[in-house]
Parts: structure tokens; C-alpha cells; sequence
DNA sequence: TTGAAAGCGGTACCAT
DNA sequence: ATGGTACCGCTTTCAA
């Protein structure tokens, strides 16, 4: 069924019937009403398609997000939840696309057919092609997280530089002089993952600031990979008392670690990190972290990316986000 | 650029190019190669909207679950990542509705508006609106879960009565007599949330058999919950030696909970359940537990979505899956 | 082997 | 206040 059936049986025009459904040209009481009813009765809805067809717009948003390949960690995972019910939230629908460089198929599909009205990227790189690529083509996207030179750009990111800072400032008052950085797998740094870059980066400077004694570790994204990670940390430096993770998805099994070697957390050692609050509090003892706000996160990107395709001509605006530690059980006094 | 552009360049009809793309008709190699060139020069893509209006297909699927509210559950994420992942290996693309019943707008727009092929369902209640609404429309769609009467539908389910069931026979067999559940939270269940309904059955049918004294709870989806809902089996039954729990997000909760009341586990108290293995594998000592093999569903949901988009006619087909007990360290002979 | 043209289902301009 | 119609960009039938 479609508009001309509606039309017919108000005994109207098809224009008619556009306009009392959109309201851009005024129509008599009566013949709305007429067509109203008509509406009601066949439970007539435009097709999308001939819509995005006819005005140029689809009223769907893009997420882009690398494949996951064996999973997801929470963090992502929390981003694309918050982002689809904001955009609900709009009227916008939500399109998935699964890729992590702008060659996939499925990053071409979304921009060359144009499906998507604009796009929201996740996991962003110091340098993306992905990014590169919609900035190139003006395409208006908004980029969770922050590429190299982002200042001029549309993103909602996290100071990782300084939340790894701080978590290292954390561990340095408390009077602990020996510490290990855990970070996301080796294969995301080399890519130039930019939350483990910035937070390496972070890490490393308040820690030289602060005179500390430090080791830095690459770790997968899995329990497996952190009960291993932190076997080498102990064995390379038993006088190790605390780390910093930007690692989640490890953290079960950095505590498993710390359990097997004997380590009582926060007596004998101390956890800290960059993580979503819901990991963070899953743990025990729960996790003192800088939590990452990823629900307020994709709700900001969204708002933006809306602001975006109203007004194509506004200035790139951004949100960099530094939440505060928030203490919880897992670090204590070095030493005690 | 559309398609005239690309014809008015390599001297054809429109046609042609349709044709030469597509390969429906057969075009002289010489045409072919032209047009081609000139596709590739300027990167011409068609427009999804036009065609989805032309030929009545928009290569996307949609995927229908719940609102989160505050949060999704790991498993859901798991569903939602290999969906995606599958349906982009099909070269179907992945609309998200967070609808959990079928008055959402967002449902509303993905029918009405015909913006999907078809649809997978996830977080199926007993009797759900949602699954009924298709099914009376004939509108293609997988379901993941199973609804009361899905004898005759497309699903893809794990057998919750059984896993449960399977995790009393353990707990059982290991000479607990006074066991516990721990359920997803109340509003699910009164609302008639599937697994948390099956699973409840299956408990309580298996213990009863084995002539088990057992107490059920309703949890909420969170560590807090989990801790709050320990505390109570204690206080209720100190005596209780063990739990079943279908609720993974409280589990660390219930770890918690446990440590606190000075429970060791696995020598004073065994826990098990139902839940995806990222997080059986995440707590200490990792759960033993009925692995959901969740990206192994959502693949399957997808082939069976795309078997039936090609085969309008072809009769229901599912799979229900059994996945075995993982035997990891959180269960022992009770009284140890 | 190729072209012309009629849809697909809307929107919006130009008339009346 | 309403109607007629060209157009959005592609697919497909019909003709040549």
C-alpha cells in the first residue's frame, strides 16, 4: 500500500496526503482529518526507501567499529548500546558496520550507497584512514575518540594521557616506587590504537616525573592473557607493588595472577586502571579506576553527529573527557 | 554521480550499465570493459535507496532487542558482535532496533517503513508480541530464544530446562543437598523472559527429583545485586553449600558476597550456572558453568535468516542447542 | 547486443 | 486549500 492507495480512497491528491502527513503545507481540518483516518484504517507508513530516495536523507547513522574477531570488550560494547538508544532517542536509526580500515566492504557500502546520513567511528587510531577518509569527502562523522590531529575535528574522547597519569600519581603518593603498565595487545599498539598510545605515553611521563621504576607490558584481550602477563610481571621484577591497566578484558585474570602468586590485593599489591565501571566492580576487591563514561560517551557523540547534520556548516566541536579516579578497594599503602 | 552519468560517459543507455553491472543480461566484453573503467575512475557506487525502491530489497537485516536501560549483558553484546559480524560476511548489513515490545517506534519504523529484509529477535519472552506481530505478518524473521509455542517457527535457542537441570545433576552428583538459585531479575521473569523461565523449571524439576532442598532468588543484573542476593541465601539457609545462576552480570557480585560471608569456593560452597565463558573465564576460580555459545548463535541466526529470505516457502527450521557442562574450578564435593 | 521507457513510492515545485 | 507532475536513481520489460 502506498501513497496513491491513501490518496484514492480520501478521494485527495497525492500531494495532498504528503503534505497533511508532514505538515510543510497547510491543509484543510477536514481533509486531514479525512486522510488521517484513511491512514489509521490501512495502517499506511511510508517506505523508507522511497523517502531517503526522494529527499536525500535516510535517517539512519552509521556505527563503525573494528570486527571483533573473537569478542567484544565491555568498553565497545557499552559504546554501541548507548549510541543506538540515543539515536533512537532522535528517530535515527542505527546501521553496524564492521570495519576497522575504510577498504572494508562494509565501511564502502555505508558511505558509497550511501545508507547513512552520518557516521560515528569507534576505536579510532592516531593515524585513521577511516577518519581521513570522511574528512576528505566532508562527510559529517563524529569519531569516539581522538586521532593525532583531531583539534579541528567533531569527537568525544577520553585524556588518556592524563587519566594513565593520574592513575600513576595515584599509585606514587600512596609510596609506591616500583610499577608495571598493562596495556592492550602489542597488534592494537602497533596499529596506533590511540587509548594505548596516549596511555602508554601518560604513563611513562608521570612515572619518570615521579622517579619510579617501571616496566611496561603488552597483554591480550583475555583472563588467559592477564593471569600470564602478570606471572611475567612478578617474575621479572618481584619487587613489583602495583600496576596500571588499560586492559579490561584482562583484569579478571591480572587478579587471578596476583591470587596464584600469593599477592593480597591492596595489602601486598595495588590495581589501578582506565576501565568501564561495570568491570571495575565486578572484580574483587572492586577495581579503584578512572571509570570510562562510555554510555555518556556515545549519547555526546550522538548529540553531536545530530548538531552536525542540522547545520552542515557548523564548527567542529568536541568533548575531551577526564573523569576522576574513583576509589574504590584495590590500592593501598606500598609496603604495609 | 549517478547512473546516467556513468552511461552519458561510456556512450551507452542506462540500461546497459545497469546490466553490465549487474550481470543480469549479457554485455559484449568490449561495452563491459568500458563501462567498467569508467565505474572505476569515478568510483561509482549505486545508491542503496534507489535500489532497495527499484527492486524491493535493502540487503539489511534488522536486529530487535531490548532497550538496556542501564546496561546489556555480555551475552547480548556477544549476540549483537557476531550477528554483525556474520551478516556482514552475507553482505547484509545490520539495522539495531532496541524494541522490546511492538509498539517501539523503532519496531514500527522497521516494518512499516520496510527499511529490512527481515529480522532476528533477541530476549524472547514466552509470549512475545514482538515474534507474534511477524509471524501474523509473515514477515521474515529468526528468533533467538524461544517462545512457548516455537515448535513450528525459526529459531535458533539453548535448552534452558535442561541446562539448568544439568547443573543440579552436578551439583548433585557432588553430594550437595541444600542448593540455591540465583535467577535473572524479577520484572524479567514476571514479564515472562524465556531462559529465566525455562531455566527456574528446569532447576526446580531436576531438584526436586533428586530430592534436593533448594530456595530460588531474583537477581538484579549487576555486582551489587549479586552481593545483596548472596547475602540473603546465607542468611536464609547458612547451610546452603551451593548455587545455580543464570545471571553472569552478578556474578562477581556473588564471588563477592561469598569472600565477604568467608565462603571459599570451591571447599565451602560450589557455584555454576549458565553463562557466556568470557565470563566464567573472568572470575576466580573460574566458573564451571554451561557455556552460552553465543557467537555461535548469532551466526546461526543469520544463516537461517538468509536461508529463508531465498526460500520464502521453505519450512521452519532451528536449532536448539545443549552446549556441555565446561568443567573449570568453582565446583567441589560439598562438605570437603 | 543494445536502447527506450515505465515503474518503484515518495517530495516539492508550479499551477489553479 | 488543492491538484498535477517532474524528479530522486535504479531495475526490468519490451522493442529493435
Amino acid at each position: 500500500m502506498n501513497i496513491g492507495e491513501i490518496a484514492r480512497r480520501a478521494g485527495v491528491s497525492r500531494s495532498t496526503v504528503s503534505y497533511a502527513l508532514s505538515g510543510k503545507r497547510p491543509v484543510s481540518e477536514d481533509t486531514r482529518r479525512r486522510i488521517q483516518q484513511v491512514v489509521d484504517e490501512l495502517g499506511y507508513q511510508p517506505s523508507a526507501s522511497a523517502r531517503a530516495l526522494a529527499n536525500g536523507r535516510t535517517s539512519t547513522i552509521g556505527l563503525v567499529f573494528p570486527p571483533a574477531g573473537n569478542h567484544y570488550t565491555g568498553m565497545q560494547l557499552d559504546f554501541i548500546g548507548s549510541v543506538v538508544e540515543a539515536a533512537a532517542a532522535c528517530d535515527y536509526d542505527v546501521l553496524l558496520s564492521p570495519s576497522g580500515v575504510d577498504s572494508d566492504r562494509s565501511f564502502q557500502r555505508l558511505l558509497g550507497e550511501r545508507r547513512v546520513d552520518g557516521a560515528i567511528l569507534m576505536e579510532i587510531r592516531l593515524e585513521d584512514d577511516r577518519a581521513d577518509h570522511l574528512a576528505r569527502l566532508g562527510f559529517p562523522s563524529v569519531a569516539i575518540g581522538r586521532t593525532a590531529h583531531a583539534e579541528d575535528g567533531w569527537f568525544v574522547g577520553l585524556d588518556h594521557t592524563a587519566l594513565a597519569a593520574a592513575c600513576v600519581h595515584h599509585l606514587a603518593d600512596l609510596g609506591h616506587r616500583r610499577i608495571a603498565f598493562v596495556n592492550r595487545p602489542e597488534q592494537l599498539l602497533r596499529s596506533g590504537y590511540e587509548s594505548a598510545h596516549r596511555g602508554l605515553d601518560g604513563f611513562t611521563k608521570a612515572a619518570a616525573e615521579r622517579g619510579l621504576t617501571v616496566r611496561t607490558y603488552c597483554c591480550g584481550d583475555d583472563p588467559a592473557s592477564g593471569q600470564a602477563c602478570l606471572e611475567r610481571i612478578l617474575h621479572d621484577d618481584p619487587a613489583t607493588t602495583g600496576l596500571v591497566t588499560l586492559n579490561e578484558a584482562a583484569l579478571g585474570g591480572l587478579y587471578r595472577g596476583l591470587a596464584h602468586a600469593g599477592r593480597h590485593v591492596p595489602r601486598d599489591f595495588s590495581v589501578t586502571g582506565v576501565v568501564a565501571n561495570r568491570w571495575a566492580e565486578t572484580v574483587t576487591p572492586q577495581l579503584t579506576a578512572a571509570d570510562v563514561p562510555a554510555a555518556e560517551m556515545g549519547r555526546l557523540a550522538v548529540d553531536l553527529l545530530v548538531e552536525r547534520l542540522g547545520r552542515p556548516e557548523a564548527p567542529p566541536r568536541h568533548h575531551l573527557l577526564v573523569p576522576p579516579i574513583s576509589l574504590r578497594a584495590s590500592t593501598g599503602p606500598a609496603g604495609a
